[in-house]
RNA sequence: GCCGUGUUGGUCAACCGGUUAAGACGCCUCCCUUUCACGGAGGAAUAACGGGUUCGAUUCCCGUACAUGGUACCA
């Protein structure tokens, strides 16, 4: 596909994530949200976010916070955006009602649109007419626009009259006829639409506000947009927006379309509302509705990581070329090309997104988790007083947690005793002589001034051949002796980092609990 | 129904006319470890279907099927 940004590339780039306040913000949102950040960054242009609440019908309470604060989760920073200034703004749709009145206007005096008058009882009438099982959704379009109530059906006196009375009316695009609309998309190529199958969509409603349709290309000319990148899911619509760059601002400067293909979840589409059903978050964080206190997890809340979850987003559709599979923001805002965005959609799954936090979880170095982990632990209500004791078990059990809730029980016997222990291990391998070995054990370690893996190891052994007892053994009931399970890394380890005090306890504790197993 | 878009293993995917069709996740086997992991070595598993074009199609074109989006005074 022809690179056909670059001509562009003397201008500054400009791209929008323009999402609307609604509810949670899903995968695919943040997926947008990111392919134009990394874009932007990329090509050293400006990344904004424009808040399209046209829909007053729909405000949500808390949306607009929310989806800030998954963005900056993220650690995708906005360049302009209704909290971050910029010369542009407005940036709520909202707050530029009145700027889209005075293009529908234009559009009229060109006849490019007209006033219509309908009623929605009226058209749901029409829409009930005409509908047929060949036609189970008839449109407001050209074949129908001359029997429906509007300035074009109307004499300029009734309209007129009925403007003056302010009668509620929207105003809407005038497919013409027969004509090829077609332009190219980034991603798919040259697309093309026949105008005649396309509908009269209502540009401005009956509220004054503007629809969708116009007001993404009014403001993505007046904030000078040179890219425009969203979901596929406005692909069908793309004609209308062609349409009205030609008539309002010229063809030739009307950004680049990109329609990046759509996420589907494990049966089809990926709906919000399916988190809880699939098993896995579909949000970006936990979103609580306002209206019935419903609440979604989020992967930030189910314990992903930022550099994970966006690094798995972007690589669900898009890929270098290469085999690398881990990729840092930084890698990624300079890996990052339009073109080798996939066309076809991706089934979003949740095993792999796994595998991409542990990956995560194992790079970092323990002190970019340990700020997570130990608001985990103090939740718990365990309290984390020593920083470097903290880091140093991280760094001990990290390889062995996939998301950070994990790291509670991988981590939590280095600070708190067993309170249980593995009795269907222990039961068929303990005796006398095991009893035996480690009052011993407990003696001799606590005679050991230099307490440390190799020394503890060194005493493990070889009291273990004084004794004629199979070092194995010991060191599984030491294990579990200390832990209280089969889990964690190397033994000796676990007892040089609890201490030799609390080792010595627990192997005393230990040594009474399992007598009676 | 109509319109748009898409279709490489179970999933994510490389390839962009000539390959034994990479790699990753998951799954299985083995090694390491007398724990759980990590790690290492193997294995099973793929071009939706039918026509063209071509010396040659997974790659290009056309149908069909399937999937997905749209068909709102929602975005």
């Amino acid at each position: 596909m022809p690179a056909t940004y670059l001509y562009l590339m003397n201008e500054k780039i400009r791209v929008r994530f323009a999402p609307s306040p609604t509810g949670g913000l899903h995968l695919g949102g943040v997926r947008t949200a990111l392919y134009n950040y990394l874009f932007a960054k990329k090509h050293g242009g400006d990344f904004i976010v424009r808040i399209e609440d046209t829909d007053q019908t729909r405000f949500v309470p808390g949306a607009e916070q929310y989806l800030f604060d998954c963005l900056e989760w993220c650690g995708i920073k906005p360049d302009e955006s209704p909290v971050h200034s910029g010369d542009f703004g407005p940036y709520r749709q909202s707050e530029r009602k009145s700027t889209y009145r005075t293009y529908a206007e234009q559009l009229i005096e060109n006849e490019f649109a007209y006033y219509a008058f309908d009623t929605p009882e009226e058209l749901e009438k029409m829409r009930t007419q005409l509908k047929t099982p060949e036609n189970p959704s008839p449109q407001y379009d050209r074949m129908v626009r001359m029997q429906m109530k509007n300035s074009l059906t109307l004499s300029p006196g009734e309209v007129k009259s009925l403007l003056a009375n302010g009668t509620p009316h929207v105003t809407r695009i005038k497919m013409p006829a027969d004509e090829k609309i077609s332009f190219t998309d980034l991603i798919h190529g040259e697309v093309s639409f026949d105008s005649g199958l396309v509908d009269d969509k209502v540009l401005l409603k009956a509220d004054g506000m503007p629809t969708y349709h116009l007001a993404v290309v009014v403001d993505d000319h007046l904030m000078k947009i040179t890219h425009a990148f969203r979901g596929e899911e406005w692909l069908s619509s793309a004609p209308v927006h062609v349409m009205l760059w030609k008539y309002l601002f010229g063809i030739e400067n009307m950004p680049q379309w990109a329609h990046l293909p759509l996420i589907l979840g494990p049966s089809g589409k990926l709906s919000k509302r399916d988190g809880a059903t699939y098993g896995f978050p579909v949000f970006a964080m936990n979103w609580t509705d306002p209206k019935t206190n419903e609440l979604v997890e989020g992967f930030k809340e189910k314990g992903f990581l930022p550099e994970a979850f966006i690094n798995l987003l972007a690589v669900l559709g898009w890929n270098d070329g290469s085999e690398q599979e881990i990729f840092s923001m930084h890698e990624l805002v300079e890996k990052f090309s339009i073109e080798r965005v996939h066309k076809g959609g991706a089934k979003f799954d949740f095993e792999k997104a796994k595998w991409y936090n542990h990956e995560w979880i194992k790079k970092m170095p323990a002190s970019g988790i340990s700020t997570l982990v130990k608001k985990l632990f103090e939740l718990k209500g365990v309290s984390v007083k020593d920083p470097s004791y903290f880091n140093t078990v991280l760094e001990l059990v990290k390889d062995r947690c996939t998301l950070i809730p994990d790291f509670y029980e991988q981590a939590i016997y280095f600070f708190k005793e067993p309170l249980v222990y593995d009795e269907v291990s222990i039961k068929p391998k303990w005796d006398e002589a095991k009893k035996d070995y480690f009052e011993s054990l407990a003696a001799i370690l606590g005679q050991e001034d230099n307490f440390n893996v190799e020394n503890i190891e060194l005493l493990f052994k070889t009291l273990a051949t004084e004794k004629n007892i199979k070092p194995g053994e010991l060191q599984m009931i030491l294990r579990v002796m200390l832990v209280g399970s089969k889990i964690g890394p190397a033994a000796f380890a676990i007892a040089n980092t609890i201490g030799k005090a609390e080792t010595i306890s627990r192997i005393e504790k230990a040594t009474i609990r399992f007598e009676s197993f």
